[in-house]
DNA sequence: CTGAAAGCGCTTACAG
DNA sequence: CTGAAAGCGCTTACAG
């Protein structure tokens, strides 16, 4: 029995037809020829029995068990992965998929890794998509090679994994001519001092967005720490010291953001007449609660976790390979809030 | 077939055993003799072969299919339901139950969350677990009074559903006492304004603990207002302002404790030199991130969710029904980090 | 102490 | 255009 107790036998006796017929009905199998009459018969007896099929039945039948797994790291500390779970899983019902998640603890061995992965296999997902807490580069357990497999916020190492990313340098770009647009022309860039992608290539695209801005590059403009907030803090009272300090700041990540916030407040700098600032992540709970709230810029995920899944139907499809010229990235959209403003004319030094 | 491609004829054939017998050995049967040496020669066959049951076929045959639904609110916008559901998953795994996850809009109708119920039940889970955003007396969607259920971080208003809250009076307790202990008599409580048992129960909390050590009870000190950073901000500002100003704060949450934060740096009173406070929530991202690190009481969202799923496979097991006084109440632990110290002996007014 | 056999509810070649 | 039948991999009464 299915559902409510309805087979697809009290189908097929309501409709009068046979179960073969309400199993090519119902599933629209391809090159069966069922007269409309019937098929409209049996969709009507279906409805009327509100059933739905045995879902165990069809997996064991089908060899296929309409689940796919969803490793993320850090499940419960950050509201990230819960838009990429988000994501995944719209795309899992459109295709009539059911997600299943597993936790990583981010600190784990290698081994750790390939347990998590095997849990999923014993569950007998037929896809695996493998997410990380931020943009990196990695090493994937050696058995998630053995399935299908799709990387979210993260890189393959060797490059066989198919992987979707966010646009970094795209994300700086936006956010330094938003405040470039605005009038700047002295943005520091509070980076971040990990060897990530997302170091490199935001850095990148604020350069890029100076050059094609004919601005010249103040290397005391942009320094590097922690991306934390007290490292920010230390950074922007750094930077804002000096006589001829920058009328806006592009931070890493909205925590730097934050640190600078506490530094322009401490230097009685009014944000955002006295200093603009754009943030990095868009997390709510920070940007959203600083005064003013933060213009940041948004990371992907919800679009990730979409895109992950609809690629892993292509693959379970048998559809032509992911064309491998590199991860995937997607757009990074900016998000205004009330940090950004013209530069002052007559400012004090 | 099962994981792997091998199935349980396999692991027959070379422990030279029936099937029958594998899977009386492999699900310790109760009632069933089989020689140690038998078992023996039946565990190191599957073991060898890497054998796992293949959970479709299973699922057909036993008729449990072996998963559990989550529907929980705003599962991206939150950290709180990300430990809710690792909670959930790690009592599930330890059950070989597979966690199915289904995020609810918070506005949406109850004809919307009747849908969501029936995703799961669709899916074929053998119960359900329904948790909201934060504490609340809802009414639960009718199909949910049909499968097993427990409700999490929320009470059923006809009291038929088994459910798990924190304990909000013992929280507000816990956190008051820290402060009277530090050595403050003027605590004044930012609370929430809505009418939501938080609201009340902290309240009660607050009042036990100061009648307990004979502080008089300043109404002057209690105020109401949206529980956000900017309501938070305006009624610390307000509160801070007399001649007579508290020593401490107790904020409802922990966004109301950045709002003070504000206050108090605009006051020029020093964190926690001048001013302590005490928070709730635990919102790492504020609460860490915050100078210096909010001291806050925490919500057991991990033990809710892990507390459902006991007893929800307890329901499953046929075990007696749960004893209907009322929801279970977990603990709120204190979070101790800087934001508490004892109050200035000659402080200015 | 062990095994042969039925059957869970579907899908799918195949026959007509 | 429609249906009878096999079979997916297990579990479980039942027989011996």
């Amino acid at each position: 029995m299915a559902v409510n107790g309805v087979g697809i036998r009290d189908v097929a006796r309501l409709a009068g037809v046979s179960i073969t017929t309400v199993s090519h009905v119902l599933n629209d199998t391809p090159n069966t020829r069922v007269s409309a009459e019937t098929r409209a018969r049996v969709r009507e007896a279906a409805a009327q029995l509100g059933y739905g099929p045995n879902r165990a039945a069809r997996a064991l039948r089908t060899n296929r068990s309409g689940l796919i797994g969803l490793l993320s790291e850090e499940i419960a500390t950050t509201p990230h992965a819960g838009r990429i779970i988000l994501g995944a899983q719209d795309a899992a019902r459109a295709h009539d998929l059911t997600l299943v998640i597993v936790n990583a603890e981010r600190e784990s061995s290698a081994s750790a890794h390939e347990d998590y992965v095997q849990t999923l296999i014993d569950r007998q997902v037929e896809a695996v998509l493998y997410a990380t807490m931020y943009h990196r580069r990695i090493s994937v357990p050696a058995n998630l090679r053995r399935v299908p497999a799709v990387l979210i916020d993260a890189t393959d190492e060797d490059g066989v994994v198919p992987a979707v990313v966010p646009d970094e340098v795209g994300g700086a770009v936006t956010a330094v001519t938003h405040l470039v647009e605005a009038g700047h022309r002295r943005i520091g860039f509070l980076n971040n001092d990990d060897d990530v992608p997302a170091t490199h290539e935001r850095l990148i695209g604020y350069r890029q967005v100076l050059h094609r801005h004919g601005i010249p590059i103040d290397e005391h403009l942009v320094r590097q720490a922690p991306s934390e907030t007290l490292p920010g803090y230390a950074l922007a009272r750094e930077m804002l010291a000096g006589d001829d300090r920058p009328t806006a700041l592009f931070c890493y990540n909205d925590r730097m953001a934050m640190g600078a916030y506490r530094a322009a407040a401490e230097l009685g700098l009014d944000i955002p007449r006295d200093l603009s600032i754009v943030g990095f992540d868009n997390q709510e709970l920070i940007a959203a609660n600083l005064f003013p709230g933060l213009t940041t810029v948004a990371l992907p995920h919800y679009e990730m976790g979409e895109w992950a899944v609809e690629t892993l139907v292509r693959l379970l499809g048998g559809e032509a390979e992911l064309p491998h010229d590199g991860p995937t990235r997607l757009d990074c959209p900016l998000v205004t809030r009330g940090s950004v403003a013209a530069p002052q004319p007559h400012r004090k030094a």
